[in-house]
DNA sequence: CTACGGATCGTCT
DNA sequence: GACGATCCGTAGC
């Protein structure tokens, strides 16, 4: 059965909820139409000794929703044209989000695609959904979403994965057995093993440039900047 | 494959 | 006035 991840999920460490937050499932709705997809890569933020968070300054304009109770949506503008989706995590007062870095697509692939001709041609299937610029375009996510309850929104929310979904893009082929079926060569039917790493795009924030916080999927060809094992430059 | 520059504007100094 | 939790196109190997 999928179920909506509630508060007390979310009122917990960033550190915590990133990485229990791969696997899952976002869903968003947008009129009558559905688009979703499997959480692959995330990064936390934590607090404001995090000098590579919003929240290395204090409580600003743009920032407040991170001290407010996890589960919030923080959206920003980034670069002058595209947004970046975050949850806000822990308790109010304690500004920690989880930034959505990557989503393997599930549902609603043709009006994602519709969503990011806006932004430019798109290559390949499995890059939908592979970048947090990407991905708010996919979802058509923006400003409007500022502050949406996740656990209670109509638009938005996340669901527990369950075992056998798959997209158009994952399915088997046909004559594959189940246990084949992959995402990104990881089996749904199989448990993944979690990645860390250093956080994308931070290098400004002396030690904390360092901190393994950034948390993928091991293998999964959704992941932004992943590469094929095996592929060597010269 | 890697490296680099430009786009573009809200936010903070 | 500077810059960024990004992305894409181009150039070169």
């Amino acid at each position: 059965m999928k179920k909506r991840l509630g508060r007390d999920f979310f009122e917990r460490p960033a550190v915590e909820v990133a990485p229990d937050l791969l696997g899952k499932i976002i869903v968003r709705k947008i009129g009558n139409k559905t688009i979703s997809g499997k959480i692959v890569e995330t990064e936390a933020y934590v607090g404001e000794e995090d000098l590579a968070s919003h929240a290395r300054n204090g409580k600003t304009e743009r920032n407040k929703v991170m001290y407010s109770r996890g589960g919030l949506v923080y959206i920003y503008l980034i670069y002058g044209m595209y947004y970046n989706f975050n949850i806000v995590a822990a308790k109010e007062h304690v500004p920690e989000a989880v930034l959505i870095r990557a989503l393997e697509p599930i549902d609603g692939l043709g009006l994602a695609k519709q969503n990011l001709k806006k932004f430019g041609r798109v290559r390949a299937d499995k890059d939908f959904m592979r970048g947090p610029g990407k991905l708010c375009a996919a979802l058509d996510l923006d400003k409007l979403l500022y502050g949406e309850d996740i656990t209670n929104s109509e638009k938005i929310w996340v669901e527990d994965s369950s075992p056998f979904c798959h997209s158009d893009l994952t399915r088997p082929a046909r004559r594959g057995r189940l246990r084949e079926v992959t995402s990104g060569g990881i089996p749904y039917t199989e448990k993944f093993e979690i990645e860390t790493s250093k956080r994308i795009g931070i290098d400004y924030a002396d030690i904390y440039r360092n901190k393994l916080w950034r948390y993928t999927i091991k293998g999964n060809k959704f992941v932004s900047k992943y590469k094929e094992p095996g592929v060597r430059s010269f």
